[in-house]
DNA sequence: GTCATAGAAATTGTCAACAATATATTGATA
DNA sequence: TATCAATATATTGTTGACAATTTCTATGAC
């Protein structure tokens, strides 16, 4: 059923962009999936017209490939695209770390405190541990963009690469990586911003993220492919 | 095979995406301006279908703004954000020099001392110098980022960025902001990427974008907006 | 003269139909 | 049976028309 207000605020093109986007970032339009428009305007109700604006957003946020005369695919990360987005993450959110020690009050603080605090308490059940995993701990770095202050940065960290890295932790069943250790060096990076130590902050954080990317790369050796 | 000649593969969209970009980024479409689809859909002989999804794509690239109902305008860049477009640039081109140090063969190097050789020529005239300024400059930056062999890295500078800083050179008519020690630099990153040490080229590289942004902040102070 | 308002014009949003291209199917041949 | 060509189907690319909304314009009240 649809329950939908007639808030004319937002056009079909943009409401089901949204809806694509999370259709895809949650797993639900596989990898690799070929995106269908006739399927698609029948499944959202609307006409191919809005649809392929759609389908162009998806394309800027590279969340589909799209072929002329062939069609949009769902983007299929390997390890290698994984890896790069790691390592403009380690430089991207030094950065954020560096901007938040000198934007962020002393209540922003308190809100990675309390955010953290919570992720704590979810971390007990391995449920929590789960979600953690997939969701906590972005929703961490997602508030030190915010309090960077760059507009921009937060555009391509949040509005980006951020979509990616939950479709890949769907396309892969993620194991649960180091939560615990993740969890500690976040509250050292909070620790450094409360001290304004921005240079501390930065390391702390591409320390942070470089570990995660190593400890993704041998699970990735593991594997095959 | 054909691989080019029977290329009709590009659409009507992609084409008239490309044209606009370029318009854009040269100034022939001013900031602020708005972009109107039935004289666009006209001035190219497209319809208003294809046009507007080549619209969809600008707003990926952050070149239009569009707002529902009322349409697109091509972005108008100010102080903040000019400024927060450095920030990213000083970190993600050091993070490119950390790896075309690794990447780079001696032949890319000789390619990047051609590209300075090449531009010292043109600095000599008054008009060089403009051009220098103007294109010659990101021709280096652009060509270390293909270097690093980070695809998605490319993307973002290359893809989004430097198309940003065109437009806001055009915006702004610019002034020759130190050219001649802008061209040193370029060869002590050069020299760093020789000797294979990726840590000074990074950091010469930060160093050079944030003199830039100094340079470019004292500029705007002098002005007003 | 200024402001508000109703109507007119222009622009954006959406749709359905048609054309061009790619994919699937069928059938004939070796 | 496998391979290839011809045909049929499905999908993408493009268009023009119509609806919804905004913007412009002119008329009238104060």
């Amino acid at each position: 059923m649809d329950s939908q207000v007639h808030s004319k605020t937002s056009t079909l093109a943009d409401d089901v962009f949204d809806q694509l986007r999370t259709a895809i970032v949650k797993g639900e339009l596989a990898p690799g999936t070929k995106v269908n428009e006739p399927q698609l305007s029948k499944q959202y109700g609307i006409s191919r017209g809005p649809l392929r604006e759609a389908i162009r957003r998806l394309e800027g946020c590279k969340l589909v490939e799209i072929k002329p005369n062939i069609g949009a695919k769902v983007i299929s990360l390997n390890k290698v695209q994984i890896i790069e987005i790691y390592e403009i993450r380690e430089s991207l959110e030094g950065l954020a770390c560096q901007l938040a020690a000198v934007n962020a009050t002393a209540e922003d603080c308190n809100k990675l405190r309390d955010l953290l605090t919570h992720h704590e308490q979810q971390i007990q059940s391995e449920n929590g541990r789960l979600y953690y995993q997939k969701e906590g701990d972005l929703d961490f770095h997602y508030l030190i963009v915010q309090l960077s202050g760059n507009t921009r940065l937060f555009d391509i960290l949040c509005g980006e690469l951020y979509h990616l890295l939950r479709l890949y932790r769907c396309q892969t069943s993620s194991a649960p990586s180091r939560p615990v250790q993740a969890f500690k060096e976040h509250h050292q990076i909070v620790d450094a911003l409360e001290a304004r130590d921005g240079e501390l902050a930065e390391l702390l954080m591409r320390r942070h993220i470089a570990s995660a990317r190593q400890t993704l790369i041998s699970q990735l050796s593991e594997t095959n492919q």
